[in-house]
DNA sequence: TTGCTTTGGTTGCATATTACAACCTAAATC
DNA sequence: GATTTAGGTTGTAATATGCAACCAAAGCAA
């Protein structure tokens, strides 16, 4: 069906550009936080500390790859290591208070920057768009 | 108004953790072409050829970036040069017809990764993503 | 014509991101 | 107690990227 594949055309294309230029966006809004330290970060704050292995699995990830962008928000002062009392191999990360200052405030210009953007979307729309998007996000977890 | 916060805030995490995966998932689809080569060589194909100018300007990448990318698919023998008779400084980009058919190949692995992930998805849902979408994105091109 | 300026591109750094493999230490298992 | 497993780190290499300096070809001005 010719309609049909014109959407799904739109769709990976739209969402390729998105994608291409969502890095280099970040940088340039909060160029404390890169897109992966940010998101990071906020995997820590959200899930109340959480260890590197948890992150490396859930954003598919070399350990090495977390453990050095801990090692670089550890530098900055935005995350500390809690040895885990019951398993010494264990660092359970948490943001420190400056750390969550700076995600508070990445976030709250992203945030920012996509109502701007969603400015002047009835709120039916928007609420479909972000079902759409959790829809198809959920699809691609399982074929990641 | 919280219902609309709500919505705005899933767009953004959603779009986020998308944009977070597409390179390494196109690198595992299509070794052959990144993301950002992928997404230059699509780009000379739909323009018959452009300006590595151009191309910066387009995706807002340094000159130099351009440069390099150019420089690697034209040693991969996907790209070819024509310098323009009119002025000697500029060189016409075109995919060689290998490079066409590798885009083509990386193109239709993508188009089928996405219709896999959209396979149970109504036709009317999957036009109104699109066009949320391309609105999206619309209007992010004057914010960036 | 002869210089100055602009434009398209390349190259020399410096940095950042990332994966893979080898390794270390602490737990768990047998 | 010895071996295996799990959590992390470090060495190494590849890739991506921007900035600045540079080169060559136009374009422009006097």
């Amino acid at each position: 069906m010719a309609k049909r594949d014109d959407s799904v055309g739109i769709i990976q294309q739209e969402l390729t550009a998105f994608a291409r230029r969502a890095r280099a966006t970040a940088a340039r809004m909060h160029p404390e936080l890169s897109l992966v330290s940010y998101t990071l970060l906020a995997h820590l704050d959200d899930q109340k500390g959480c260890r590197a292995t948890d992150l490396a699995a859930h954003y598919l990830l070399d350990k090495s790859t977390v453990s050095r962008q801990i090692s670089a928000l550890e530098r900055l002062g935005y995350v500390e290591r809690r040895v885990a009392p019951d398993d010494h191999r264990v660092q359970v990360l948490h943001p420190t208070e400056l750390g969550a200052q700076v995600l508070a405030s990445a976030g709250a210009q992203r945030r920012q920057a996509f109502t701007d953007r969603l400015a002047d979307w009835d709120d039916a729309d928007l609420e479909r768009f972000a079902s759409y998007l959790l829809r198809y996000n959920a699809t691609q977890q399982q074929l990641d």
